[in-house]
DNA sequence: TGACAGGTACATG
DNA sequence: CATGTACCTGTC
């Protein structure tokens, strides 16, 4: 166990931010976390973070996942002091942080995440983990599943699959892992690929648009450019940006605005 | 009861 | 290229 003071950071707004779906609130300010295989908890005591890791493990891990080494408060000072709106949204989401998750995991939950909504989105994770996960074991006994990796996915078949209650998005899962399992798209190259290039590769796999793609670039690849644009930002577009979005402005971090303003229409009180 | 949920594949003009 | 439509399933 070690504890942090953090600043521009909120384990609850990123948790409630849709970005991540094995994140997860266990206790009142404390939150479950398995990433990369690892189980990790988080809690919140007065204004110190306490991780249930070993400095070590925080060092090479955590904080990359959680962009610890990016200033948030600096990009935040960035935005228009004339855009009300996303003023507001950060008012009210300002302690969320772009989360470095792992490829493939993302890929798969965002196909998932289409046409879905949060909570049943985590359901199908979870199961998906539980049938097809490796079990793994902390030292009290408690139990966890990691993400099953694209080769075992590979080689089921839809009725296998059907316990996941993943409906028509199974079909894509099982493409998409055999097309990631037969390297027809390649993980390592799209790791190396700029924005542009990453996300037309993105989508030749079988349940990825526009909008899974610009996901997956924001959320794993980090290309804090990619801005995707679901039901809830067309929405803020069309009523809070007539004249449109501001992109060359905001170049170079404009898919963190992106979360600000998705976790404040979802959240704010309308 | 039917619409809706952080869309996409597939079929048309 | 732009537009239209069906789609699993749980929840309200």
């Amino acid at each position: 166990m070690i504890n942090k003071i953090i600043t521009d950071f909120d384990i609850q707004q990123i948790a409630d931010s849709g970005q991540c779906f094995r994140l997860n609130q266990i206790a009142s300010g404390k939150f479950s976390l398995i990433a990369s295989g690892i189980y990790l908890e988080i809690e919140k005591k007065d204004h110190e973070y306490y991780f249930t890791c070993s400095d070590e493990e925080y060092d090479t891990i955590w904080s990359f996942y959680f962009d610890m080494d990016t200033d948030y408060h600096e990009i935040k000072e960035k935005v228009d002091k004339e855009d009300t709106y996303m003023q507001n949204a950060i008012s009210h989401g300002g302690g969320i942080r772009i989360l470095r998750q792992e490829l493939w995991e993302t890929i798969i939950t965002f196909i998932i995440s289409q046409q879905n909504n949060i909570p049943r989105i985590k359901k199908c994770v979870e199961l998906l983990c539980q049938n097809f996960g490796e079990k793994r074991y902390l030292s009290n006994g408690q139990t966890y599943f990691t993400f099953p990796d694209p080769e075992v996915l590979a080689d089921l078949n839809l009725e296998e699959l059907s316990n996941c209650n993943l409906g028509y998005r199974g079909r894509y899962i099982l493409q998409t892992a055999k097309a990631i399992s037969q390297q027809d798209v390649s993980l390592r190259m799209l790791k190396e690929m700029d924005y542009e290039n990453s996300k037309k590769e993105l989508m030749k796999l079988c349940g990825v648009g526009i909008k899974v793609a610009e996901c997956v670039c924001l959320f794993a690849l980090h290309h804090i450019d990619a801005f995707p644009i679901d039901t809830h930002i067309q929405k803020v577009l069309d009523n809070y940006y007539p004249n449109g979005f501001p992109f060359q402005r905001y170049l170079g971090f404009a898919g963190i605005l992106q979360q600000y303003a998705f976790y404040y229409d979802v959240h704010k009180i309308s």
